[in-house]
RNA sequence: GCGGGCGUAGCUCAAUGGUAGAGCGUCAGCCUUCCAAGCUGAAUGUUGACGGUUCGAGUCCGUUCGCCCGCUCCA
């Protein structure tokens, strides 16, 4: 357990939020005209960050798939990558079940401050008093059924009717909340779209029938295009289909930070396969994906993986096997986790959906499966594979990133430094002359070129003369880069260089021919 | 959506209803041979926004926007 790991519950999040805006990592979105509740923009480092961590998980996801494990049959894992839009057709979306599942209208209670799904709430009135107080309102099957069952009962004796509270409308004055003492305190019924809305068309009418939304995952992109990718693509179940981009949901309450943001960035992996075999891709991705996050920097208890209780399967996981979840524990959720990436057994809910939603065939013919023919090869099998989705969200993984490194130091002059992993780290090295005289900013800015050369698709390598020593490496720790070479008066008659890291702040004497070499091994190349 | 807290320079914070300030950071110059050293100087604000009360508002009132905490919600 590493130190900054154990002590999460510690970390200021008001301090490690001035951080993020004052070394430029994240701003608030539209800061200048203040802000947009549920946005946040990436400043220079952050940007970095952001790309470091995307790109990570693109070379071990999609280049290099698990970095080489084999899957749980033994073979080379498959994955290709798509990019699809964040607009589609508004039937994809019903399709998915997120139109007609998210439009629900609720209701508040001003009393109780409970929420309730209104087609849920039903209702109690005297037998042809519906226009009369009182009325009781209870949720069937919960404590208020009774309790609001037998109020009636006192009330009106047998003399009753039942009915949904919405045959009355919207105005509740009348009624008396599940949860509440006094009458009239709920409110109308108001709809919670999680869904942006969008028309598209220059000159058309903004109406429903031109209406759009903003996708709400990126999943439904590579649902919709699996005909296309097995038809075009050499590919063969068990494959997966990975993407990264940014989806958009108008959260209830956008909360804590970047983490609960309105428009955010995905980076999802569909995996199918056959639904024999679904459970144990389950599990392979599972764990290699909590692996992976450990690998990147999160290393200690703050993270876990979580199996879902099947009371808290979403709607599509329902129809499979469970979810996990990988949950990091923020300094807000602390001693608590939130979310950073689910893998859900998706069954083969959503290829169904498509499949009669747009009456396009969804499935896949197996040559390897089947009864035998007679010359002994299989005769092969129509099924609709089966979906493991580790969906992880990137916004989050930058936040957890950001807290893991945040670690707090009186002893040393920034008072605070981030320990990123170096192969997310937005500044991979500095190149310091020692003085800014002497010949020592020639051989700077020569060293800084070369490793600008060869590592400047990486991330920044930097270079400054300005001010004190002292003063360089604390700006290079608050940032988070790893080590800092620093050309000094040897360097010019025997030719090496300082190498101070950032974690130890120890100096070592190295040959200036081999920083480069050194900084491939300190990013693991 | 409800309740509570907050909003002053890039950051952290001062300022009794009476001229908006400090530290740090940033920038410039000098100096400087390993950890924010030293010296000199500079820039930076419609005090989140709008309206009101007042001779006068950073301060009081209203509205609004945003952030934080709790509840709620969370595909």
């Amino acid at each position: 357990m590493s130190e900054a790991s154990s002590n999460n519950a510690n970390k200021s999040m008001d301090d490690i939020m001035a951080l993020c805006k004052r070394r430029g990592f994240i701003y608030q979105a539209s800061e200048i005209y203040g802000g947009i509740n549920g946005f946040w923009d990436y400043g220079p480092l952050g940007a970095q960050l952001k790309k470091n961590l995307r790109d990570a998980w693109w070379q071990d996801v999609v280049m290099n798939p698990c970095v080489g494990r084999p899957g749980p049959d033994g073979e080379p894992v498959e994955i290709v990558p798509v990019d699809t839009c964040i607009i589609q057709n508004p039937k994809v979306w019903e399709a998915s079940g997120h139109v007609g599942g998210f439009n629900d209208p609720m209701i508040d209670c001003r009393e109780s401050k409970a929420r309730y799904r209104a087609d849920h709430v039903r209702a109690i009135s005297g037998k042809g008093k519906r226009n009369e107080a009182p009325i009781f309102a209870f949720l069937t099957d919960t404590p208020s059924e009774t309790k609001q069952r037998k109020a009636a009962a006192k009330k009106f004796g047998n003399e009753i009717e039942e009915f949904d509270l919405l045959e009355l409308g919207t105005d509740f004055a009348n009624v008396l909340g599940p949860d509440a003492d006094t009458l009239g305190t709920l409110t109308e019924p108001r709809a919670f779209n999680l869904m942006f809305k969008t028309f598209v068309g220059a000159t058309s009418a903004q109406t429903d029938e031109n209406a759009a939304y903003l996708r709400p995952e990126t999943a439904q992109g590579i649902f919709i295009n699996f005909k296309n990718v097995v038809d075009t693509t050499r590919v063969s179940v068990p494959f997966g289909i990975a993407q990264t981009g940014k989806a958009f949901r108008n959260e209830v309450t956008p909360r804590n930070f970047t983490f609960r943001s309105r428009e955010f960035e995905q980076m999802e992996i569909e995996f199918f396969c056959h639904a024999d075999d679904a459970k144990t891709w389950f599990t392979f991705w599972r764990d290699w994906r909590y692996q992976w996050w450990q690998e990147i920097g999160l290393a200690g208890d703050n993270l876990i993986l979580r199996n879902h209780d099947s009371d808290e399967l979403a709607h599509y996981a329902k129809e499979g096997e469970g979810t996990s979840d990988i949950e990091y524990r923020f300094p807000f959720t602390a001693p608590g986790f939130g979310e950073l990436e689910g893998i859900a057994h998706r069954g083969n809910f959503d290829l169904t959906q498509h499949e009669e939603h747009s009456k396009k065939k969804m499935q896949y013919f197996d040559t390897t499966r089947g009864e035998l023919a007679p010359n002994g090869q299989p005769k092969g099998e129509w099924y609709t594979p089966h979906c493991i989705e580790p969906s992880a969200g990137l916004d989050r993984g930058v936040l957890a990133i950001i807290c893991e490194a945040y670690t707090p130091d009186e002893s040393r002059a920034s008072k605070v430094y981030m320990k990123f992993h170096p192969r997310v780290a937005p500044i991979k090295a500095a190149v310091f002359p020692l003085v800014n005289k002497d010949g020592m900013p020639e051989k700077a800015a020569e060293l800084h070129q070369e490793l600008v050369k060869k590592f400047g698709h990486l991330g920044a390598i930097e270079t400054d003369a300005k001010q004190s020593i002292g003063k360089r490496y604390a700006r290079m720790d608050e940032a988070g880069c790893p080590i800092c070479f620093t050309i000094d008066g040897d360097t010019l008659t025997d030719g090496t260089i300082t190498v101070r890291d950032r974690d130890t702040a120890e100096q070592k004497r190295i040959p200036m021919a081999q920083a480069s070499a050194y900084l491939a091994e300190v990013l693991g190349m």
